[in-house]
DNA sequence: GATGAATGAGGTTTCATTCAT
DNA sequence: TATGAATGAAACCTCATTCAT
């Protein structure tokens, strides 16, 4: 039973993962983490230099996942307004996938780690300024090729963007009770093509059906 | 010496939403906030049960404060859809306001509080359910007297624009890194202008013009 | 009972000097200290930064007081020989006495600290070194008067002596064992008077009798 | 495989050895001294009980060196005095020759271990006792003899000697810093010649020059 | 003989809270 | 009301030792 090395740090980092998310960095006790993942106190420590180098493990590696998936979109440049828009969706829609497959990193990331350790807050701001990045330069493009009216600064756009997509990632997957445990209501499918179209029609957008149809994912 | 009494406990009730805004709730020690108080340790439990009951108490009185300002709108059923732009638009310079003014307790509510104790959680929540309700209420009235088309659950579509609002203060107030000194770069009135045009055109909208002549209002 | 104030630091100084001068720095621990000082564990804290901290602080005000010895002594020049053993005879007697009245400290600083916090062996060996200066300063100012014979280099005999006197003191208080409870056999007046002939005339001192008469010191 | 075993039983105590002098008892870890002499941790456990066991048993075999030594002098009775000179300064040349070759045994021995655990007190305690034990014969026999002046209690002036011995070579070896890595600047045949006319003619012998011609030792 | 992951007792330190004055 | 020393539970972390392979 000795040399199960691997299993062993996965299991410290699963439970740590959970744990991080629902409680929050401060309220996850290494004594917590340990007793989750059915190891000792000792072990730990052979894994993991401190408890804050695990959680920043633990956030790098999910930011690092998560920059694959930004970077796997976008490759093609939109011929037509159709075009963009089915382009973004197609982002949006990878994103909300790896959100929904990574639950807890996402939870952790969206509710920003704020009082946790100065090193865990930049760890989350450089992920979440990874996704800023992807959109904005979306909409440098877009603008570049004459597709969007230009009205107001970029950023500001890409900003009001970026909050809209994680703020609605986080009421998809967590409800407004930052749930880890709630059961998202909308397909992601479904709900990328919504962000999408209220991302360049607003809320005056009369062509959005509701009831999607032939959308075929399920969650 | 009764004079004192009122003064210690707002040096306190400042220092400490100062601080918790700033560093978070847990490493925000009791010690940080007598001393910035300039207070000793023992006061602290005259005007407070404990630190927690302190911090509830400043949120819960932010929160009152904001419910005000969202009462304070909508009192008029917009006649016309330029009606409904402009009846939104003021919601959101009022909050806007609002936040500037309130600038720890808006970061105290945007950090969402995770991971300090579950009753900040659910104090935080409680507030922001009170913003969220006013925007599903206008939404709801909208719909019902046909100024917007039906596309999707009118909960999301008050979930999304929740979150951009949410979001698009955060990045305003505090720029990417939460910092509670950073200078907003836009002036409220115009943001608002953008943030209720985003609303209801979306990225699409071509008549929103920079430089807003006759704006007004400076930050 | 509140306010015992400098009362408890004191305990705390007093439990730790003996603790850590019978033991050594690892092997005391924070709880014994206080255990022998009858306060709480956080109390240490209240007086001290850390178990370091405290050691630095005693070591250090052990090494002021041992200074001020040093600097009491050697004021005059002197005009023979015999005056130079005098002199020196008077130095080592006020080393004794001090040595005597700070068992503790002296036990620390003889012991070395070797193994101590690196912080900690510096300490030490700074008070050490105020030592070797006094000695090597009379070394030096005697050779210069030609009153010593010129016989290999100042530093080395310096040493010599330094050691010698070390290694006595060590003996004298503590006997071979190390015993903070050793009881000194010989007063420090003789004591004085054998070490100052030793330094100058070595083992075959034929002058140096036995059985100090008109010595008038007890211990 | 077989082979491994003494060499590898070798590499620990000679890295043990090592970091205890330089570092100190409790601050030498057995992962560093596993690490230092590239074996695992659980291989110390084959050739040693404990960490502690290893300790005495590098220091014990160090002390039976060092008697060896000790005895291989002293075997002819002095006939006059130069006699008793050059037999003092021949068991203090073969001490030192002892101590440049065993530095970090000498180390541990000069540094006292004070602090490491009691039976490593006493381990060193016994070795330094052997040392003293010599002196303390051959001032004994001398004094016997008549050719040292009776001038005090004969443990008195031996623990003179043995304290000015060990202060010295500590001084030789390793400087005032207990570096061990200290170069010595004196040859060993010069040291011993000026500490064994310290010993028996004090400062104030004038027949020892400096500049030893004809010393044949280097260091 | 050798490995290195696992163990767990025990150490230092933090900090919200209490309480005598 | 105000003070600030004192309290003690509990957190993080270290490290000698064990043991299945």
């Amino acid at each position: 039973m000795r040399e199960r090395s691997i299993a062993t740090k996965n299991a410290l980092i699963t439970a740590g993962l959970r744990l991080i998310a629902s409680q929050g960095y401060h309220r996850t006790k290494v004594s917590d983490i340990v007793r989750a993942g059915h190891v000792t106190q000792g072990s730990f420590y052979w894994y993991f230099k401190s408890k804050l180098e695990m959680a920043l493990e633990v956030i790098e590696s999910g930011r690092r996942e998560m920059i694959e998936v930004l970077k796997a979109g976008y490759r093609e440049t939109p011929a037509s307004v159709d075009d963009m828009i089915a382009n973004s969706e197609r982002l949006i829609r990878d994103l909300l996938a790896f959100a929904r497959h990574n639950r807890e990193f996402m939870l952790i990331l969206l509710a920003r780690g704020h009082g946790a350790d100065p090193k865990i807050d930049e760890a989350i701001g450089r992920a979440r300024q990874s996704v800023y990045e992807a959109l904005r330069r979306n909409v440098t493009r877009a603008t570049e090729l004459g597709m969007l009216p230009e009205a107001g600064p970029i950023d500001q756009r890409a900003a009001f963007l970026h909050r809209l997509l994680e703020g609605s990632i986080e009421w998809w997957l967590f409800g407004n009770a930052y749930d880890l445990d709630h059961e998202p209501e909308v397909a992601p499918g479904e709900l990328a093509r919504r962000l999408a179209r209220f991302e360049f029609f607003g809320l005056l957008d009369g062509s959005a059906k509701s009831g999607a149809a032939g959308d075929g994912e399920s969650q």
